[in-house]
RNA sequence: GUCCGGAUGGUGUAGAGGCCUAUCAUGGAGCCCUGUCGAGGCUCCGACCCGGGUUCGAAUCCCGGUCCGGGCGCCA
């Protein structure tokens, strides 16, 4: 005995050419709205794909059933089997006429909070709520778009020769020092979820993998505030032998490009029901220097930067309009930050070792990603630890893997909530996540 | 961490010391209605974050707390 006679079709499977007027289905779904009219009813089911329209007629149907309809409680799930009616009153064009409508597990009511959009609910209450909120088109609809990013980026780089690698994200030691760590507990020891795969991608240059990637959760503890900020957040990583930072900056910009194409082909109606158009964004991307950066935000700006300072806010939405009302485009890169600035394992440049072979991949709102072509001499690598105040003993197991062959490579990390959430132009970066982890909220 | 703002039925809101046993919408319960698609009509239900204070009188003013939102810092 199985499940599979509650459901026969998506509600959006039912179209002419593929089913017969008059056939008969089973849909499956939640009660989305009852609009019962007196000697008509219509029950709206809701499943993943879309919604259709059972139709009762109270002269042509049995008694029971239409008593049974139009008592229907709200975001119940139901199974309806009936026969197909293509109908040009009816939305999407066709309606279901029941012969048995089975209530597989009734709602409570009132709901927490509304699914059809008449009252919208604050960000808090829909989190509260999230299983509720779920249901709704448009979060549905951001989160088959998150899911076509992900295909799109696995798609473009497995067609590029990358490896997908999972690393460990219970590690001994930090990444890159500075920020801070969730500890664990490791049966007696102390460990700590990882903040980055950095370290791991860099040693699977050395096993010799060439090119991967990784997609993964990366754990961040800093009590920032902001509507970008994660806590846990999913990052996007890739590491690439004999290549510098200019390289995998290609990578980048064309995969940005690919998956901007890919969201515009194959997911048209969740756009639509976002209200988002997007614009494929044109390669290559402007690449401005650190030092042009310093002048423009000078130039434009009361905020005076100094050399070796970062980018606040501000300048970076000041060099974000610049660069929109110069190129008309969103997408571009920040290069040659000053080295001591930036991970000990970026590269400096050879002839110039103030600045390094780095940068940031921006939008126009915020950063997006940021990379370089690493070290891969270890004295260097080492000296360059020291010089960040941090003990390199406890690097041992990075370190070591320099001493043995390892190849000149670069590499990125580009955060995929952000990626989304500036692609559809979402307020809040918790939006973009299924149960975000932020100050605060720790459930659900 | 810091600065600013907020908290009223299940949800979203109106409210500026007495017109408040609190507005409107949505929702829930019930009734009417044969083509709705944010259906419509009628009746009913349901709330002032907590603790102190000021005042004859507090949803409203003050103090403390809790929670939430936004900016900045930091970062992806």
């Amino acid at each position: 005995m199985t499940l599979a006679n509650l459901r026969t079709h998506y509600t959006a499977d039912i179209v002419p050419e593929k089913v017969k007027d008059g056939a008969t289905v089973t849909l499956a779904g939640w009660v989305h709205e009852v609009r019962d009219l007196g000697g008509i009813c219509f029950v709206v089911l809701r499943d993943r794909e879309g919604r259709a329209q059972v139709t009762l007629v109270k002269k042509k149907i049995d008694r029971e059933l239409f008593k049974a309809a139009r008592k229907l409680v709200r975001e119940s799930v139901i199974s309806v089997t009936g026969s197909v009616k293509f109908e040009e009153k009816a939305p999407n064009g066709y309606e279901l006429i029941p012969e048995k409508i089975k209530v597989l597990n009734l709602a409570a009511s009132p709901l927490p909070m509304d699914t059809t959009g008449k009252v919208e609910a604050e960000l808090d209450t829909r989190l509260d709520s999230r299983f509720i909120d779920l249901r709704r088109a448009e979060a549905l609809a951001v989160f088959k778009i998150r899911h076509q990013v992900l295909q799109a980026i696995r798609k473009f780089l497995v067609e590029k020769g990358f490896l997908e690698t999972a690393t460990p994200k219970i590690v001994a030691t930090a990444t890159e020092g500075g920020t801070a760590l969730f500890p664990i507990t490791y049966f007696d020891r102390e460990a700590f979820l990882n903040q980055s795969p950095q370290l791991f991608k860099q040693i699977l240059m050395s096993g010799g993998f060439d090119r991967v990637f990784e997609i993964g959760p990366i754990f961040r503890a800093e009590e920032h505030d902001t509507r970008r900020h994660l806590n846990e957040a999913t990052s996007i990583d890739i590491e690439v032998s004999f290549a510098d930072h200019f390289d995998v900056m290609e990578i980048l910009e064309n995969l940005v490009a690919y998956t901007y194409t890919q969201v515009l082909e194959n997911c048209k109606s969740s756009l639509e029901i976002l209200g988002v158009e997007l614009k494929v964004p044109q390669t290559p991307f402007k690449k401005l220097s650190y030092e042009e950066v310093l002048e423009i935000v000078n130039s434009r700006s009361d905020e005076k930067m100094q050399w070796g300072d970062d980018l606040s806010s501000q300048a970076e939405h000041l060099i974000g309009q610049y660069v929109f009302e110069t190129t008309g485009e969103s997408h571009y890169f920040i290069i040659d930050w000053p080295t001591e600035i930036k991970p000990f394992y970026a590269m400096p440049y050879e002839d110039k070792p103030k600045y390094s072979k780095s940068f940031d991949m921006m939008h126009r709102t915020m950063e997006l990603s940021s990379g370089a072509q690493r070290i891969h001499l270890p004295e260097l690598l080492k000296s360059r630890i020291e010089s960040q105040g941090m003990d390199p003993e406890g690097f041992d197991f990075y370190l070591k893997t320099f001493e043995y062959g390892m190849p000149p490579h670069a590499g990125w990390g580009m955060g995929c909530e952000r990626f989304v959430m500036t692609m559809l132009g979402a307020e809040n970066i918790r939006d973009t996540v299924l149960f975000p982890r932020d100050r605060r909220r720790l459930s659900p």
